[in-house]
RNA sequence: GGGCUCGUAGCCUAGUCAGGAUAGGGCACCGGCCUCCUAAGCCGGCGGUCGAGGGUUCAAAUCCCUCCGGGUCCGCCA
């Protein structure tokens, strides 16, 4: 079954532009001026709604109800646009039935690919780039998983993305970090990225005491600025010790990098930045470097090169956005609120470099019952750790309820439902409340969580493996309401995966995801598929599969396993 | 002290950028549903001065101002 669609296959977006161009005809009917169509989606009154009576009301000095009377009556439909009521003052436009079997041939049609927009060109987004001087904690999940899951939803609008996990490989903490493996015993047994926080936090704490051994610190430091090959080594030594284990734990979590780019890479950039900042005229030199942000409300003059001649973090950041900028026609960053300030002024300084500052996605930190997490002070919960239990917990509500499933099945689909809450719960959050991470609740599946999601989806394969589906159905059949109402959120997926990429925000996407999980346990309920009559049955199992491969890409999207049994 | 930000039922949270029809969910609590495709589910109930006070508007959780409370930033650190 092909669809014969010439509008693309996001049908809801395709219904929505119809809705405009009727509602625009029709405006010029009743000779009103044109407007904004201020069109809404309001669930329970309509598929879509035009509030343009109101903004109209002032304009034309009459009342709202009688302007939407007068409109609808000269509203037409179409082949998408079944009809269209004034309610009040509200114009109320719905969809036609074809609407909703294109939806169907759309979902089957592009599989995997549905959900594609029309999006195009690079992307490159970085995330994470945690510093390696210890286990990722639960707060940097918070980034990794926002980040990962921005990925996959650009990925599925079209955009060709690249992500990337900068490495703070010179700065004082990794200077700290080679000191502490010079001077005490690395544990070998221990997973690498812990071992060094074991290390980093031993020679924050004999620093503390001997604060005469921060001069090694520095001297580390400079020395790796200089050039010392030797010091280089070993730092590069620490940081991909670390890594490794980081990257363990990214694996785990479903998250991957295309590219890990080290901050030491742009040292040789930065004369060039400073004199380009100096030939725009606003570098001045007095000892140290410094660039005037006054003009754009900063106060204070961001330092671009100390008085010793030595860089600084935020002229090597700068330098890797004039690299990233280069290379791609998005460049969106994912970072902790507390950069807001840093990323203002590496953003105003690339303006003044004529580049497009760098999209930024902020999220709130994910903090302790006890207070804020500390890698320096060993107080944090490990990513490892959460995902640890969890898993266990995972496993034992499989035992409970499959006892009769192989220990390696059991073990997968704990693996994969725990890793599935976790993503769950830190992604349903909007990024900028901050969120206290608290075991019970972490541990505790939430009915609506990720699990929930799985598990809808797992039901939608059980059915689906219990039979064969042709692919002929007849789509009139599908007239219940829980059929009408799952076969339109299916529609609304690519105008989802459109307003995430647009607006960065992963928060609609869950949100959505819980809509469709909902709607199609709501079916499972009250729609018998396999049992139904023979053509009911087909066109069911059309919805069934339909749902299943929406439910599918919306779990791929974030990041979570699309189990077909648990 | 200044900047940014958050404050929605006992608890957690969507909606706020682009103001409009009964403020959506979840947890907890109460009551139904497994001779029927996996009950990690479905249905119903209880529970709201949208932090407080002003303002703008035909219309404010949403915009503006003040205040209160929480978070965060304000290094020639990274």
């Amino acid at each position: 079954m092909r669809s014969t669609s010439t509008d693309g296959d996001a049908m809801f977006l395709t219904f929505r532009e119809h809705v405009k161009k009727l509602l625009t005809e029709a405006l010029g009917q009743c000779e009103y001026p044109s407007s904004d169509l201020a069109l809404t989606v309001k669930p329970g009154y309509a598929d879509l709604t035009s509030l343009i009576a109101f903004k109209l009301a002032p304009v034309l000095k009459l009342a709202p109800q009688e302007i939407a009377r007068n409109v609808t009556q000269h509203l037409g439909s179409d082949e998408l646009v079944a009809r269209a009521e004034a309610s009040g003052p509200y114009v109320n436009f719905f969809v036609s039935d074809d609407y909703l079997r294109r939806t169907l041939s759309a979902v089957l049609e592009e599989d995997q690919n549905y959900g594609r927009v029309d999006a195009e060109g690079v992307v490159i987004l970085e995330h994470t780039s945690a510093n390696p001087n210890g286990p990722l904690h639960i707060g940097h999940v918070r980034n990794s998983v926002i980040g990962d899951t921005l990925a996959r939803c650009l990925r599925q609008a079209g955009y060709r993305v690249e992500t990337q996990y900068y490495v703070n490989n010179m700065g004082r903490q990794i200077a700290l970090v080679v000191w502490g493996i010079m001077n005490f015993e690395l544990n070998g047994q221990r997973k690498s990225d812990h071992a060094t926080a074991d290390i980093y936090v031993k020679a924050n704490a004999d620093v503390e005491v001997h604060p005469t051994k921060l001069g090694e610190i520095r001297q580390l430091m400079q020395r790796f600025e200089s050039g010392d090959r030797d010091v280089a080594c070993l730092f590069k030594d620490a940081v991909e010790f670390c890594l490794r284990g980081i990257n363990q734990t990214l694996k785990s979590l479903h998250v991957s990098h295309d590219r890990y780019v080290w901050e030491s890479e742009f040292l040789d950039d930065i004369d060039g930045i400073i004199d380009e900042l100096k030939s725009h005229g606003v570098a001045e030199s007095d000892g140290s470097t410094h660039v005037d942000l006054s003009s754009f409300g900063i106060g204070k003059d961001l330092v671009v090169r100390r008085s010793d001649g030595t860089s600084v973090y935020a002229t090597r950041d700068i330098a890797y956005h004039v690299w990233k900028a280069g290379r791609c026609n998005r460049m969106i960053d994912v970072l902790g609120a507390d950069h807001k300030l840093n990323a203002l002024q590496v953003g105003k300084v690339l303006e003044l470099l004529s580049i497009n500052a760098p999209e930024v996605v902020f999220f709130e930190f994910v903090s302790l019952p006890e207070g804020s997490m500390s890698t320096r002070r060993g107080h944090f919960v490990s990513a490892d750790e959460v995902l640890e239990k969890v898993t266990e917990k995972a496993y034992d509500e499989v035992d409970k309820r499959r006892p009769t499933l192989s220990e390696q099945e059991k073990r997968a689909i704990a693996q994969a439902v725990g890793i599935g809450a976790t993503r769950y719960d830190l992604l349903k959050v909007s990024t900028d409340k901050p969120m206290v991470f608290d075991w019970t609740e972490a541990l505790d599946f939430e009915r609506q969580g990720g699990p929930f999601l799985q598990y809808a989806h797992a039901r939608a394969s059980n059915i689906l493996k219990k039979t064969t589906f042709d692919y002929q159905y007849e789509p009139e059949l599908l007239t219940d309401e829980y059929e009408i109402k799952l076969i339109k959120l299916c529609a609304q997926f690519p105008a989802v995966i459109e307003d995430v990429t647009v607006n960065l925000s992963v928060s609609v996407l869950a949100s959505y995801a819980r809509e469709l999980a909902e709607a199609f346990n709501q079916f499972y309920r009250f729609m018998p598929v396999l049992s139904a009559e023979p053509e009911m049955r087909s066109a069911r199992l059309a919805l069934v599969t339909c749902a299943r491969v929406v439910l599918r890409n919306v779990l791929n999207c974030l990041g979570i396993e699309p189990v077909d049994s648990m």
